[in-house]
RNA sequence: GGCGCCGUACCCAAGUGGCUAAGGGAGCAGUCUGCAAAACUGCGAUUCAGCGGUUCGAACCCGCUCGGCGCCUCCA
């Protein structure tokens, strides 16, 4: 079996054949890094995240580069907006970027360049188009001559005089075609710049990936990723330079994943409709008294297939929760312990996760398809639950969980202890409490502050029991509510044992 | 104007030519239970925006219509 992906140039799925065996070298556009990131940004991190750890899953070493643009009009007129130095405002965001990654559990990508550590690959790529003559000089700029390329638009499926029919854009006179596009731009007074053969200047949009990607990944690469409103003309142009400057094929496959949409208009900074990734972390816009992690989001995410756009709703991040807080709730049920001796059962646990592998592969290998991997789990937590309720040995119960785990792992889901999961959502005032008294003595669990010890928690559990063996049912059910008060569900088990969560 | 995508149950969402149209959330009913929760069992699209066509057979292919969106300008 091998993977599957769709691939946007030849518009197919297409098995995966790597250049090297083995090894998979794959780029992806990052972020210019001129304000905080939105859920659309952590929707393509994700989407690459994961198709890189399914890679590793499948045994394949993985080269995975991903940059930042730090030096772009943005960033500069953010800068001045300010008044602040424009490296200010890249280190910031970049610090960001980092904070909000972490947060959804993104894994850091083997290297991670970024636009002005790459000037003189730039200016060596920049100069090697015009001396094959692809690019041209005027005033200090250096613009890429699309019509001397003669596959332009093959990956967007564009031709040029399409393109200069619907131009939207305002044309600068001194350019020989409309299309072209700058490489090079002359810096104006005031503004950052390097020293070049045509004078000051800094890059164009475009030529950083480019340069970066040759530099770091060689000419020719795997994959080359990031979100499909770079197809046109982000990574057209790149083809052009790429292919222009080194004469060979530059990635072999191109993967874009869609929107994030708000009322089924593309969230984007310019309409205004942006959610970002701290936002909906923090201030917890579904409901006050949800308690939002990472991984909630990533669920979320992931139960809409990467290529299709998806409209971000309130309700989506409390569903997401629920499904985790299943899956995790089994994990919980399996921890505790099980007969010594192997069971019936334990036959039947092993044709089902036969079953749920199998299907888990099945989905990611076609083209990532991380709706189907997750119905995979929950498919499989059923069985599980069924045969809990016949008994499982305590090794079979611990293959279960050892495999919820491994497979969660491509996925990033399922790998913090089932203990510091949050079954119970405090409220946001109440967590804010809670933080207000963390100088306190404040039990943690995990990273997060709970209001009560284990210990003192087992304690109620006993003398409820206590109550309870006397049919002191009122004392029983105060200690029930007060146990609820602070969070914390009680479920009663048959043998007369109590199980906890929180 | 050019190119392209989407429309599946109350909500989210797989499936893209043939096994009962996955899975999650919400809901209802039952088992269990002092109560509660969990878990389990059952119920929930004779139907895939609409209309035609191709086919032995279509949610899936083709055409048209309706509705929504994207790229062609910065954008993940």
């Amino acid at each position: 079996m091998s993977i599957v992906l769709y691939n946007t140039r030849t518009k197919k799925k297409e098995p995966f054949e790597p250049l090297r065996p083995g090894e998979v070298s794959m780029y992806v556009c990052g972020v210019t890094v001129y304000d905080d990131c939105h859920l659309g940004h952590a929707r393509s991190a994700l989407t690459f995240d994961v198709i890189r750890r399914y890679f590793e899953f499948s045994g394949y070493r993985v080269q995975y580069v991903r940059n930042f643009t730090d030096i772009d009009d943005k960033i500069l007129n953010r800068a001045q907006k300010e008044g602040v130095p424009w490296q200010e405002i890249s280190k910031r965001y970049i610090q960001a970027f980092y904070r909000d990654m972490g947060a959804l559990g993104i894994t850091k990508p083997h290297a991670e360049p970024r636009a002005t550590e790459h000037i003189a690959d730039i200016l060596r790529m920049v100069q090697g188009l015009v001396n094959k003559g692809l690019a041209y000089a005027i005033d200090g700029d250096v613009y890429f001559s699309v019509g001397k390329f003669p596959t332009y638009g093959q990956l967007s499926g564009k031709n040029l005089e399409e393109l200069q029919a619907g131009a939207r854009i305002e044309i600068d006179p001194r350019k020989q075609d409309p299309m072209d596009f700058a490489l090079w731009k002359a810096s104006k007074p005031g503004e950052p710049g390097w020293e070049s053969p045509w004078g000051t200047g800094r890059p164009g949009w475009h030529i950083e990936c480019s340069a970066m990607s040759v530099a770091k990944l060689g000419p020719t690469f795997d994959i080359h990723g990031g979100g499909k409103d770079l197809i046109f003309p982000h990574h057209e142009n790149e083809i052009a330079q790429s292919c222009g400057y080194t004469g060979k094929d530059f990635a072999r496959v191109w993967v874009h994943n869609g929107f994030v949409t708000v009322d089924k208009e593309k969230m984007s900074k310019s309409l205004g409709n942006f959610f970002t990734i701290r936002e909906i972390l923090d201030k917890s816009p579904v409901s006050a008294s949800a308690f939002i992690t990472g991984e909630c989001l990533r669920y979320y995410l992931l139960s809409t297939h990467y290529r299709s756009d998806l409209n971000w709703s309130e309700q989506s991040l409390p569903e997401a929760k629920a499904a985790l807080d299943n899956l995790y709730g089994l994990i919980q049920r399996l921890e505790e312990s099980g007969s010594q001796e192997p069971m019936a059962s334990d036959e039947e646990l092993e044709r089902a996760l036969k079953h749920f592998a199998h299907k888990f592969m099945e989905s990611m290998d076609d083209d990532c398809n991380t709706p189907k991997a997750l119905a995979a789990f929950q498919e499989f937590r059923g069985e599980v639950n069924k045969l809990l309720v016949k008994g499982l040995s305590g090794y079979a119960k611990k293959t279960a969980i050892g495999n919820l785990k491994k497979f969660g792992e491509p996925l990033g889901l399922l790998q913090i202890p089932s203990k510091e999961w949050p079954f119970i959502a405090p409220s946001k005032e109440k967590s804010m409490l809670l933080e207000g008294k963390a100088g306190e003595h404040t039990p943690l669990i995990g990273s997060r502050i709970v209001s009560k010890s284990s210990e003192w928690i087992e304690q109620q559990i006993q003398l409820r029991k206590e109550a309870r063996e006397k049919k002191d049912f009122i004392t029983a059910d105060n200690i029930r509510k007060e146990l609820a008060e602070n969070d914390i569900i009680l479920e009663d088990r048959p043998d007369g044992t109590t199980r906890w969560k929180r």
